[in-house]
DNA sequence: ACGAGACTAACACAGCTGTGCTAAAAAGGA
DNA sequence: TCCTTTTTAGCACAGCTGTGTTAGTCTCGT
C-alpha cells in the first residue's frame, strides 16, 4: 500500500521539537507553526499527527515523563541499600544537560496546569508524576528499613514527604541556578541527608 | 494640573489583573487585552501605564517577590530562636490562599524565566529571590547556633543549603497538592526538620 | 473660565494564532 | 504499470497579537 512511517516515532519527534522551543524561547512561543518550523516540517505535516494543539501539548508533557520513567525502570537495583537508593534518586535529579532540558519543559508544563481552567489532562499528568515519586521515596526508605540501615523509631512515611520534598526541591535548584548549585554538590546534599537518617554504625 | 491618580497603585492593580489572568488560564492567555479586561479597563489604558509588555511582565513578576518581602519585612522576631525560624520559613511557603496564589504566578514567570531567549530581566528576579531565600536560611540557622540551640559540629552553609532545598520542595508541594499537603503536615515536617538539628535537651 | 497637563479610549496595521479544508505527492502491492 | 492509501503542503478564514498613533476627556491650579 502507501508509504508507511513509524507513527510513534514521529509524533516524539514532533513532541521533542515542542521540548526544544519551549526550551527556547518559553511555552508562550509553542505555536503549531513554530514547532513544525522547529522539527522541519510544514504546519499542515504536524497537523496531521496532532489534530489540536492541546493533543500535542498533553502528549509533549506525558513524553516527558514517560522518558523519566524508562530511564529509572532501566537501573539495576545492585549494590547496598543505601546505593540503591542514592542511585534511583539522582535519576530524578537534572543533573546533566538532556535531564536538564526536561526538567525546563516539565516546569513549563506544572505552571501551566496550574492553571484552573484550559487543558485539564496535564493536571492528571502532574498529579500521577508526583504520586510516583512520593512512591519511590517511600519504598526506598521501607528498603532501607528492611535491611536495618535506618535509624529506630524513624517514622518513615513522614521522613519519605521529607525526602520526596528535598528532592524536588533540590532538583528546582539544579535546574534555576546549575553553576551555584553543581551535581557534585547536589549528590553530596542527597547522601548528607540519608545519612542523617541511618543507624549509626 | 490634570487629574492625578495614584500612578504605583494603578500599575499594581493591573499586575493583580495580570496574576488573575495567569492564574485561571495560564501565562500564555496574558495578552495586553485580556489582562485590560480582567483590570476593567482598556487596552489603552494599561498601555499607558506599561509601554510594553515585556515591562508589564517585569513589574508583575517583581511584584511578587516585593509582596513576599514585605510581609517577611513585617514578621516581629520576638520568641525563642526556634519560634522565629519557623515562623520566618512559614511565611516563604504557600499556605493560604493569598500566598498560593502568589506562589503559582512565580512558578509561571520561573518556567518563562527558564527560557534562554527573550526577556532576560526575568532570570536576574529569580535570582535574587533565590539567593534571598538562600540568604534567610543561613541566618536562621546562624541565630539558632549562635543560641546553642543546634548540634555540635554541624556544617551550616551545608544545613542551609538542604533547608532551602526543603522548603522549596515544600512549598512546590503545597502548591500542586494543596489536599494532600495541608498546611499543618507542611508546619509539621518543617518543625521536625528543625528538630533533626538541634541540640538534645 | 480656561487652559495645561495627565489620563483614556479607540482605531490602524502588519503579523501571528488555531483550525478546517483541499489538492497534490509519495510509495508499496497488484 | 497503475491503483490505493498514507502522508505532505498549502490555502483560507476569522480572530487575536503587540505596538503606533491620534483624538478625545478629565481635573486641577491659576
Amino acid at each position: 500500500m502507501p508509504k508507511i512511517v513509524d507513527h510513534a516515532a514521529r509524533r516524539e519527534k514532533i513532541a521533542e521539537a515542542l521540548w526544544r522551543v519551549v526550551r527556547r524561547d518559553g511555552i508562550r512561543a509553542a505555536s503549531v507553526r513554530t514547532i513544525a518550523a522547529e522539527a522541519g516540517w510544514s504546519a499542515g505535516a504536524v497537523r496531521y499527527y496532532f489534530p489540536d494543539q492541546d493533543g500535542l501539548l498533553s502528549f509533549a508533557m506525558d513524553l516527558v515523563s514517560r522518558r523519566v520513567t524508562e530511564r529509572v525502570a532501566a537501573i539495576q537495583p545492585k549494590g547496598s541499600a543505601t546505593t540503591i537508593a542514592l542511585r534511583y534518586l539522582e535519576e530524578a535529579l537534572p543533573l546533566d544537560a538532556e535531564r536538564r532540558a526536561e526538567f525546563d519543559v516539565w516546569m513549563a508544563f506544572m505552571a501551566q496546569a496550574q492553571a484552573e481552567s484550559g487543558a485539564g489532562g496535564l493536571r492528571a499528568h502532574v498529579d500521577t508524576v508526583h504520586d510516583g515519586l512520593r512512591h519511590l521515596c517511600e519504598s526506598l526508605l521501607n528498603a532501607l528499613a528492611a535491611d536495618g540501615a535506618l535509624q529506630d523509631g524513624l517514622d518513615v512515611r513522614r521522613e519519605a514527604e521529607r525526602l520526596h520534598a528535598l528532592i524536588d526541591g533540590l532538583a528546582l535548584h539544579a535546574a534555576i541556578q546549575p553553576d551555584r548549585t553543581s551535581a557534585a554538590r547536589v549528590r553530596q546534599l542527597l547522601r548528607h541527608h540519608l545519612e542523617t537518617l541511618m543507624a549509626r554504625q
